[in-house]
RNA sequence: GCCGAUGUGGCGAAAUGGCAGACGCAACGGACUUAAAAUCCGUUUUCACGAAAGUGGAGUGCCGGUUCGAGUCCGGCCAUCGGCACCA
């Protein structure tokens, strides 16, 4: 195939002007005090959320995102704001480090290979980033206040009383370990034994990695935990005044999942003497004497209300009490049953959760409000991770207790009245209590309140506040990860000096993963030693800590003596006159709706309450774009084969084509399938806009077209240029810019034919088209300077036009007449005409004679310069 | 199962409660051309009647409601997509 003809030179000009911003550091973003800062202008940080630098490079759904923030900074820019509007690499991660496994590359090599690669494809799109500001989460540079977050966190803790994060040396307790927001625990984790590591809840997905699938099991291990579960209600609470979508809103405060109710402690009946065996067996063996005496088994429940319907208690199979309160003649059933639970992942728990199963304890417990024996079961459902990992059993009011009693044939005691006509057995909503001597009568909620109360006042309990959310499991046992600063003595941790940082990740040869959950690092013997007496700590941070803090970074990238300098962050991430403060625009994918948008509210609040940055909160204004689906209307995939590569768009159609198309798709946060032939009509739509400028002469050459004169604009031009600057200004601020595109096309389509184009009412055009498509809007613009003085080299540094709203209103104006809401004609009327006339003029039109021939007329609305419509029967 | 989003022409879509389908794609017709491409102009929700200009009916997933007026607001369903999933 011979190379089709390019509508317009875009391979030419696009290359040249990406040069120039370069070369003339166009859209370098000074700092406070540098030259060329104004105090006076307002700030504008918009950002994407940075990428993986992945081998595959980048994909379109990439510059999706990237194209509308870059539209909203160059817009912003010209309104004369200082915009922040940087990128950068979270280029630490699985797939680097096992592309090394495979290859033996070491990953700082790939890693940089990648990162070249993508920022080639990134500046071949023209965004308007200021490279000065790029940040790379594994330089070390970088990572060294990575750590150094990591030691403010080892070093603080949370205090309930002030609700805030103080440094450790305001807690008076005697083990000042156990409040750490980075502590240590052996706990169950989720291993994957395919990837070497542990991941968090977050990054297990029906059980398997998020990354690769593989299945993940639960062990437990020693880890590095960060007590995010302190911030819980703070991280519901201040979502409030954030610009978020209401949807993601709910998912991170459904992913915390708070639920009110109270604690109850029941007392355990006549305990069986625990044989000496057994106890002779066990590590807890304290615990196994101290039952017989006073322990009592607490439960969390929201339903305090129904306390008189409980007719049995399960425990999870893991609770530490199973083993002291298990008879003998049920403990080879009982232990049988653990065993069984323990092997099974998590994946297998949750496809046999139809079937409920479980296991008499043959123990009892005493329900404190009625002196009642119930007996003590175990079973899988009860989760030990959430609330106390036992449970009060209500059959007659909860699902799964109905769904277990009616297996196991156990007691059903209905308490509370559901409403007229529906049944009260498995009635799980609010109703009328019954059946409960201190709460007949009552609503659930002041049945709930009085038990409550009387739990309390009679030392059974009290009213309690649960979280799902879990604290973040912060240890892997990768290679590729910012190592812990962190060293062992004796079997304790402490923490490196600042002045020891960054600690660097040793040289390996081989990066496997042992295979027993000892990480890599463990390897490299030399690294290991800190002391004769001290090793250091060999896990490796999550990817995740890295984009905890990038965007802290970004305000002040080169400073060495402090993660970001004062009064950069107060200047971006502090409010002014027209900002609330923080990232005035973030836009991103869904997917990281929990993960990454829930750390980084954590870390940043924690760096809040130890006054390092201004606000308690990172992000503003979130926006989420939706993702782009193959031509198939599937999600791209390589095995689908329906993947586009913004490499070969651009080659064909130009940058500027891209970048508009895939804003003229349809709204940002739709999900939307991508069309090459909607490509082309976008890449028409600027050819177009070249030709109203530009001819071609004899020799083939584009020249200024002899068309643009300057001469004032007609009426009906000036309407649609004001119209399309009213429009396009507008649809920028609400993100909208299909619309504005739609608008601009619409202004193309009526200059097309003009024998004259103004220049005024062209270079408003390329005003509003330049965040659009940058390079084309700057070839032109210098084009036009040549012949018509008066402009500024750059047009990135022109203002923003405004509109004038008297261009856009007629003398006289078309009414459209609606009889008994139907269309019937149209009327023209004086835009200043009054109700009265524009009736009289409607209802003397003669196609609405004759549709009211026979009818009498009830009303007339006349919604002045809208329309009239008649009411008649 | 629970929570959320979405549902409009052949397709992507647009419409502060006020003319449904702007803008673009595709298709068809025309102009230019020896011809094609490119470009420019026009038609294009659907049904009925009409040679035509046109006239009339239906129409925004389904059923109902509020309103002079509903794609838009309210109630109830259905479908698709996404998230959570034994959270007591």
């Amino acid at each position: 195939m011979s190379e089709r003809r390019k509508p317009y030179p875009f391979d030419r000009i696009e290359p040249k002007w990406q040069a120039v911003w370069e070369s003339e550091r166009t859209f370098h973003t000074p700092n406070p005090g540098e030259a060329g800062f104004d105090a006076a202008k307002p700030k504008y940080y918009v950002l994407d959320m940075f990428p993986y630098p992945s081998g595959a490079g980048l994909h379109v759904g990439h510059p999706e995102g990237y194209t509308a923030t870059d539209i909203v900074a160059r817009y912003r820019r010209m309104c004369g704001y200082h915009v922040l509007h940087p990128m950068g690499w979270d280029a630490f991660g699985l797939p680097a480090e096992q592309y090394a496994i495979k290859t033996g590359q070491h990953p700082a090599i790939t890693t940089a290979r990648n990162v070249a690669h993508f920022k080639a494809q990134l500046k071949r799109i023209g965004f308007a980033y200021d490279w000065e500001r790029e940040v790379n989460t594994t330089d070390p540079g970088y990572f060294k206040w990575t750590q150094w977050i990591f030691l403010q966190l080892y070093h603080s803790w949370f205090n309930p009383e002030t609700q805030r994060a103080e440094m450790i040396a305001t807690y008076r307790g005697s083990d000042p370990d156990s409040v750490r927001l980075a502590y240590v625990a052996e706990a169950p984790v989720n291993w994957c034994p395919e990837l070497g590591t542990v991941l968090a809840n977050e990054e297990v997905i029906d059980g398997k990695s998020e990354v690769g699938g593989h299945p993940v099991e639960r062990r437990p291990m020693r880890q590095w935990m960060l007590r995010i579960t302190a911030f819980a209600q703070r991280l519901i609470d201040e979502l409030d005044g954030l610009d978020w979508p209401d949807g993601i809103k709910l998912l991170q405060k459904n992913w915390i999942g708070r639920s009110e109710g109270a604690e109850v402690h029941f007392g355990i009946a006549h305990p069986e003497p625990v044989p000496e065996e057994r106890i002779a067996a066990n590590a807890m063996s304290g615990i196994l004497h101290r039952v017989r005496a006073e322990e009592k088994i607490t439960v969390f429940t929201t339903r305090p209300d129904t306390l008189f319907g409980a007719t049995y208690m399960v425990l999870a199979p893991e609770h530490r009490l199973v083993e002291a309160i298990t008879t003998e003649e049920q403990w080879p059933e009982v232990r049988a049953y653990r065993e069984r639970t323990a092997r099974k992942s998590d994946l297998e728990r949750t496809e046999l959760a139809k079937e409920k199963t479980g296991v008499f304890t043959g123990a009892f417990a005493i329900n404190p409000v009625n002196r009642e024996r119930i007996p003590i079961w175990i079973a899988d459902y009860v989760l030990l991770g959430y609330g106390t990992g036992a449970i009060m059993a209500v059959p007659a009011h909860d699902e799964r207790d109905f769904e277990f009693a009616k297996k196991f044939d156990l007691p059903i005691r209905q308490v509370v009245q559901a409403p007229q006509g529906q049944e009260s057995i498995g009635f799980c909503g609010d109703g009328i209590a019954i059946n409960s001597p201190l709460l007949d009568g009552l609503q659930t909620f002041e049945a709930k309140a009085k038990m409550s109360a009387w739990l309390e006042e009679n030392g059974f309990g009290k009213k309690t506040i649960n979280f799902k959310l879990r604290d973040w499991l912060f240890s892997r046992q990768r290679y590729w990860g910012e190592p812990f600063p962190v060293v062992w003595e004796s079997g304790k941790h402490r923490t490196l000096d600042e002045s020891e940082l960054p600690l660097t990740p040793p040289e390996l040869a081989d990066f496997k993963p042992t295979g027993t959950g000892e990480p890599p690092l463990a390897k490299a013997k030399d690294w290991l030693r800190y002391s004769d007496a001290a090793t250091r700590e060999t896990n490796t941070m999550p990817q995740w800590a890295g984009s905890c803090w990038y965007y802290l970074r970004y305000c002040d990238p080169g400073n060495a003596a402090r993660f970001v300098g004062e009064e950069s962050e107060r200047y971006w991430l502090g409010a002014d006159s027209e900002s609330k403060g923080g990232v005035d625009l973030y836009v991103g994918g869904t997917e990281h709706a929990v993960l990454h948008l829930l750390y980084a509210r954590f870390w940043h609040k924690v760096l809040f309450d130890l006054r390092f940055v201004s606000k308690p909160e990172p992000f503003q204004r979130l926006v989420n774009q939706g993702i782009i689906l193959g031509e198939d209307g599937q999600k791209m995939s390589k095995s689908r084969g329906n993947v586009v590569n913004p490499d070969d768009v651009i080659a064909e159609y130009g940058a500027d084509a891209f970048r508009c198309y895939e804003m003229f798709m349809g709204p940002l946060e739709q999900m939307k399938p991508w069309s090459m032939t909607g490509v082309e009509g976008v890449s028409r739509f600027l050819a177009r806009v070249w030709r109203l400028v530009m001819s071609e002469n004899q020799a083939g050459e584009w020249v200024l077209s002899g068309a643009v004169q300057d001469a004032q604009p007609d009426r009906a031009q000036l309407k649609v240029l004001h119209a399309t600057i009213k429009k396009v200004s507008a649809d920028i601020e609400t993100l909208s810019f299909n619309t504005a595109i739609s608008q601009m096309m619409i202004f193309v389509n009526a200059f097309t034919n003009a024998a004259v184009k103004p220049l005024s009412a062209m270079r408003t055009l390329l005003l509003l088209l330049n965040p659009f498509a940058p390079h084309l809007t700057e070839e032109l613009w210098e084009t036009l300077r040549a012949h018509f003085p008066g402009a500024k080299e750059s047009i990135a540094h022109e203002s923003w036009p405004s509109f004038d709203e008297s261009y856009l209103v007629e003398d006289e104006i078309e009414v459209p007449v609606q009889v008994n809401g139907k269309l019937r004609d149209k009327v023209t009327v004086n835009k200043d005409a009054s109700v009265a006339e524009i009736e009289a003029v409607a209802l003397s039109a003669q196609k609405i004679i004759d549709h009211l021939a026979g009818k009498n007329v009830k009303k007339v609305v006349v919604v002045p310069g809208k329309l009239v419509n008649i009411v008649a029967t």
